[in-house]
DNA sequence: AGATAAATTGTCAATGATGACAGTAATTAA
DNA sequence: TTAATTACTGTCATCATTGACAATTTATCT
């Protein structure tokens, strides 16, 4: 009887124009007006779908840890073949892909902006963790001998390159600090041979 | 004849409440209500001092760059005693010591919010530069042996721990990965050595 | 065709942020 | 004491952002 709902649809749509948004200006950068052009909506749509600023709020948290956490299970399943940490490097680094990012940069936006939040700021650290987890999940089946603590360690850094590698890229830095960037990551996990 | 100037003192004072509220709310975030708050003194006083909107921005960035820069020049001063990659880690990832994150918090807002604008996008990446030049000089002299290239990844790979530790601050994460983050630097400063 | 429920748009009031400037208070030199 | 210059405050106009809701359109089922 009813019109087909397309709430699932659109939602997705404006959440992801939020996340660009967000990534690009910060959280109080990303105005409704912006969200509405970015998604191609007029700004009521944004309302009438995901509610007020607060609530637009909570549920662009928990898209972005969503979507974090595909790209988490993503990585999980590529690492799974990965016989080397030139594997790993290459897998995470890679630049052909499009990994844009957009994402990493909307998480730490909201990590400084809601992290006083504890439901929220827990959803990311989860997040984070998850990844975390598929890394040193990755790094001790390559390197059996090696503690659980070295692998945990490594992966932190790892990550660290990973996130400050997309937060750079807003300044558009030379090609070699990616490079070297790439080299540090590798270095880390080639210093799990060791010993 | 005239009353004395206030203008340098004031000016700083105001640019670190800015800077503080940068790095709590973004650069959208962090209103002239806000800062004028942080900083003590009534709004108009802002302007007065630093400007209007972009000014102030202008100002700001400058400010972030010098401080930064001062952070760099003490750390080359107290990595010139350094004789071990333990040195490094224990000097930079000291606790006890006052280092607030809010520098390079502020510094990541401001990278993402005008990193379209080549002036400020140089300055903010030089700043950054001169770091990795510290820690770069002071990894080749320890390790002469190591190739530079090898010696740069490093650098950025220590950095870029450095950078997500002040950005995970906000989410109060479990001192573990706090601890986890610092090894993992010194599992990379470490790896200087090998070969 | 008509009823129903959702999608979409138009519009206005309230609040918040910025720009601008007049005006007052304070400090120093002559 | 007075002139000169700066520090500081009060206040208003303007624009941007959000919240709210009425009104319209569209798609589906009976």
């Amino acid at each position: 009887m009813p019109r087909p709902s397309l709430k699932d649809q659109r939602s997705e749509q404006i959440l992801d124009a939020y996340l660009t948004c967000v990534a690009q200006f910060g959280l109080e950068g990303a105005t409704q007006e912006r969200v509405a052009a970015q998604a191609g909506v007029k700004r009521p749509l944004l309302r009438h779908y995901l509610g007020n600023r607060d609530q637009m709020i909570s549920a662009l948290c928990a898209h972005v840890v969503q979507v974090f956490d595909g790209m988490s299970d993503e990585a999980a399943l590529g690492l799974a073949y990965a016989g080397s940490g030139k594997d790993i490097v290459e897998l995470l680094f890679q630049e052909e892909a499009d990994h844009d990012p957009r994402l990493l940069l909307a998480w730490q936006a909201l990590s400084v902006a809601v992290g006083d939040q504890p439901d929220k700021r827990d959803a990311l650290l989860n997040s984070l963790e998850r990844f975390l987890g598929v890394l040193t999940g990755t790094l001790q089946r390559l390197f059996p001998k090696a503690s659980s603590a070295k692998a945990r360690a490594v992966a932190q850094g790892v990550t660290s390159i990973l996130v400050n590698l997309d937060s750079l890229s807003m300044l558009a830095p030379p090609q070699s600090w990616r490079d070297e960037l790439r080299d540090g990551a590798l270095l880390l996990l080639t210093s799990m041979e060791a010993q």
